[in-house]
DNA sequence: ACCGTTTGCCAACACTTGTTGACTAGAATC
DNA sequence: GATTCTAGTCAACAAGTGTTGGCAAACGGT
């Protein structure tokens, strides 16, 4: 049961064509057979080292923030940090669009999603902030923006949102999230 | 071929449960099946009456955003009513739902909705400002805050955001709509 | 009352899906 | 060098998919 060095390169080829199709297809339509076609491996390799594809969907979709410290930046700097930090952190990453591109069909996916954000999103804003009522708010708030531009930019390929290069898109949100971020509500 | 009214209450029955599927399940994982189930018919006759899976699909799908002519409303509002409309719009409709849920899989789906954007949400925002040269980007930026709040209260359901009122919501959303609208880029 | 059309039901097809088990070859351990 | 464990291959299963054609019943027009 425990598996051995030899059998890493596999074990990674198929986590690597995991993430891929996954990212591109979606989990329904992302099949265990051409996960292992892309990996060189017979499908049966895939249950015998992934146990089954749910469970390959969840360590594919592992993924992490990596939030900055934003409480020792300037106050009115925070919103901005955070976009570029957003933006960056998913142009080189496929574990977001792993989870968007399954999390609207997919319950377990949304509420890895939700997980997410309350255990990483709503604890910084709250530090951030120094006012845990709010926090849960706030987050949502960015969530809704965050989220909304990775839809618009990798899933549903808006051309001018695609277009746009990161400092621009960077430069139009950013004031939105400080807002959201330390604004009074409307 | 031309069917009869006789068989109008099946073809509404179908079409309706189609909507209610295909918008809490998505595509793929909305039957044939459990739509005619849910319908009370033999699925053989959502063939017979809609061709096929797809072009069910590209019935129930249909969408119109019905945006108000916000030209004529002092300059410094349309951002607010446009969120408030948005929200409405899709409180009471299953539309944007299905549409979302699937779009982030299918690429039919997804065209659909980069039509949308493109016929309906553009020559609006490029009527309202006035520049043309502008209008995609603009547009681009509001579909991100919009369908990004609706990907967070409707599929995600993220809790803070679904907790929220409905006139909360515009609140915090309408300045950002409004700045995108008529805002400078930073 | 007849006849053509439409409605609806039933069974089946062809295909793809995730998953399993048996079997061979090869490395590792003693 | 014999044995034990692992890597990998092959074929198959059971379930579920969209889709099709055949056939009985009910309706509408004349």
């Amino acid at each position: 049961m425990p598996f051995t060095d030899r059998s890493l390169p596999a074990r990674a080829a198929i986590l690597g064509a995991a993430r891929a199709r996954f990212a591109a297809d979606g989990y329904d339509r992302a099949t265990v057979r051409a996960i292992a076609a892309d990996a060189g491996v017979d499908p049966s390799m895939v249950m015998r080292y992934f146990g089954s594809k749910r469970q390959l969907f969840a360590r594919a979709a592992e993924f992490d923030l990596r939030l900055p410290d934003l409480t020792g930046a300037p106050p009115g700097h925070a919103g901005h940090l955070l976009a570029a930090h957003l933006l960056d952190r998913w142009e080189g990453d496929d574990g977001l669009r792993i989870l968007l591109r399954t999390a609207t069909t997919d319950e377990d996916a949304a509420e890895r999603m939700r997980s997410i954000f309350a255990r990483q999103l709503v604890p910084h804003i709250a530090a951030l902030t120094g006012d845990p009522a709010t926090a849960p708010a706030r987050a949502g708030l960015v969530a809704t923006q965050a989220l909304g531009t990775a839809l618009c930019r990798y899933v549903l390929r808006l051309p001018p949102i695609v277009a746009m290069a990161p400092d621009e898109i960077v430069g139009w949100i950013a004031p939105t999230l400080q807002r959201y971020l330390t604004g009074a509500g409307g």
